[in-house]
DNA sequence: TTGAAAGCGCTAACAT
DNA sequence: ATGTTAGCGCTTTCAA
């Protein structure tokens, strides 16, 4: 193995010269750098991350939380964590992947052993258990999602509550006055998830603002579970006129159970879908939607922790503006 | 931070009795490892994971590269993903998460970096260029997929020319003369992915052997592409009375629009899936499918490596076996 | 602008 | 069964 030692003997300098070099930390002579660089590429150093990372109490490690319970939001979670980690390697970072389901202990274990420089962590609950750990960390920490109190902690994430009003005021506009909104599975409210709150209630304050009739029904991913949500909207609130869908899995079973019901779409009922741009645009409707910019979401909170690593400022609050892009599956109210 | 020296004066031993009693290498008296575990305890000690990297030259840590391409098969990779990383710690391993993005010099850093002990490879086509460098690394290799040439390299797959082959059988059985497979994304194909490339094989085979025919049509996902792909087949081949499907994003848009074309599944239509139980499970229709065993490959590919690093054993192929479910979208053909 | 040298916290060979 | 000690490869003062 190739050591600095050796490149400092190769290009005849001392050890830290060649550190020097590589950190950029205090200015060499043109020549010094040259020759140190040539030996470096002839020899095809590398440095050892350990000994980096001993002697510099650094890693160039991100960690990043994955929820493991792959039954929701499959792609929005794997865009962020593409995003994510293409975005830390833009920085010089490597990403280390943790599942949720080690929950705190994670967060003692990687900030204890010094495996990573800083967490991010997605699929936050309003009081999640990890965020007093994440709070006293000596190392930074963004989340992705909102919790009830942030306090302190970076934060990035869409603004649901006004994307859910987006929603909202979109239909209104057509007119519409009955509509039903299609969640994400009764577990993720059972856990209070903050994006899946925080859409309720903007959809539920819109709707009261625009004189607007709302109904809520969590709904688990599905062809059944679909049908059998949509069943009993249909049959509670027969004047239903819209659908509002935040349930990556719901959106395609809708639109087919609603042709199977002679139910056109925008014609009948209009349906706005809260997801990925993509997945809106291939629905066999193509969908008006609020985009969950995922891409976005993970590039930011890669930004925000190498900021504070790099410059030390202190994190804040991102909540990205909500966009709702216009296509074929929502018009004006029947009638 | 509390260090190993600080436990062992806590506990009144040397540094090096308290890293034997961490890595159980020598035989401890009973007494003097619970005083040391005790220390351990109330110190709230953890192992730097950069000092153990240098004087051991382990990480900890495992390298899973996965494909950046989020279009194609993306439950499947997730699911692997997050079976790695979960089996990766019941063995001690974190898992570090690289882009294929980065390609062969992912492979260079990695090595170079000593960063992480070995490597879990997906999406492997058949002449990939970063086999040769992971051939010549001094660590440990696995590949998620089949390469042409293996050459020493564990690899861990399902065996997707048996796969191919028990769709054909099954289908020959219910009386099928004519079949098309709608594959994966024409890019799959042009990149020479090893699993898709070896499941048309297996299904040609069978359909040799049974003297049918078969039409195979790369497929976009999207609701557009699949209906251009559908109506493409319809017109070609009007007597074809089954498909299958290798393409997690087709199924279900293919399913409503056999519906829309008055085309009753499996009463005039069968239809058979390659994709994960979950999956076939869930669509409108509950499809008869071989399973793609994704919890299945990431575990075992993590068990070869580990196998490797803590054995020494050298790793082999492992084949899965394809199993098939029937469910409710294959039936006799008809008339 | 460069060099010398003291660690960083841990492991493992060598002693006893 | 336990202790002593020499590194692992790098960063960073301190000195020149």
């Amino acid at each position: 193995m190739v050591t600095l030692a050796d490149v400092a003997r190769h290009a005849g300098v001392s050890a830290s010269t060649v550190s020097y070099v590589l950190s950029g930390k205090r200015s060499i002579s043109r020549s010094t750098r040259e020759r140190v660089e040539r030996s470096i590429e002839e020899l095809g150093y590398r440095p050892h991350a350990g000994a980096r990372a001993l002697a510099s109490n650094r890693s160039g490690i991100i960690a990043l939380m994955v929820p493991l319970r792959t039954d929701i939001y499959v792609p929005v979670m794997l865009q962020i964590a593409m995003a994510v980690t293409t975005t830390a390697r833009a920085h010089g970072y490597d990403v280390l992947l943790l599942t949720g389901e080690e929950g705190p202990e994670a967060v003692r274990r990687i900030e204890g052993s010094a495996v990573a420089d800083a967490m991010i962590v997605m699929d936050v609950e309003l009081d999640d258990e990890r965020l007093p750990l994440l709070r006293t960390a000596r190392r930074p920490a963004v989340l992705i999602g909102l919790p009830a109190d942030a306090g302190g902690l970076g934060c990035v994430d869409l603004d649901f509550a006004a994307a859910g009003a987006l929603c909202v005021e979109h239909l209104a506009g057509l007119g519409h006055r009955e509509i039903a909104f299609i969640g994400e599975a009764p577990g993720v409210y059972e856990r209070h998830t903050g994006f899946a709150e925080r859409t309720l209630a903007g959809l539920r304050s819109a709707a009261g603002t625009h004189d607007m009739r709302l109904l809520h029904r969590p709904c688990a991913s599905g062809w059944t579970a679909v049908a059998a949500t949509l069943g009993r909207i249909l049959e509670e609130r027969p004047g239903t006129t819209a659908f509002v869908v935040q349930n990556e899995a719901a959106t395609d079973p809708l639109l087919a159970l609603l042709r199977q019901q002679r139910l056109a779409v925008p014609e009948d009922v209009s349906v706005v879908a809260i997801c990925p741009d993509q997945v809106a645009a291939q629905a066999s409707v193509p969908l008006t939607a609020v985009a969950v910019p995922a891409q976005d979401m993970g590039r930011r909170a890669v930004e925000q922790v190498v900021a504070v690593l790099d410059g030390g400022e202190t994190a804040g609050t991102v909540l990205l503006a909500p966009e709702l892009t216009v296509r074929a599956s929502s018009g004006p109210a029947p009638r």
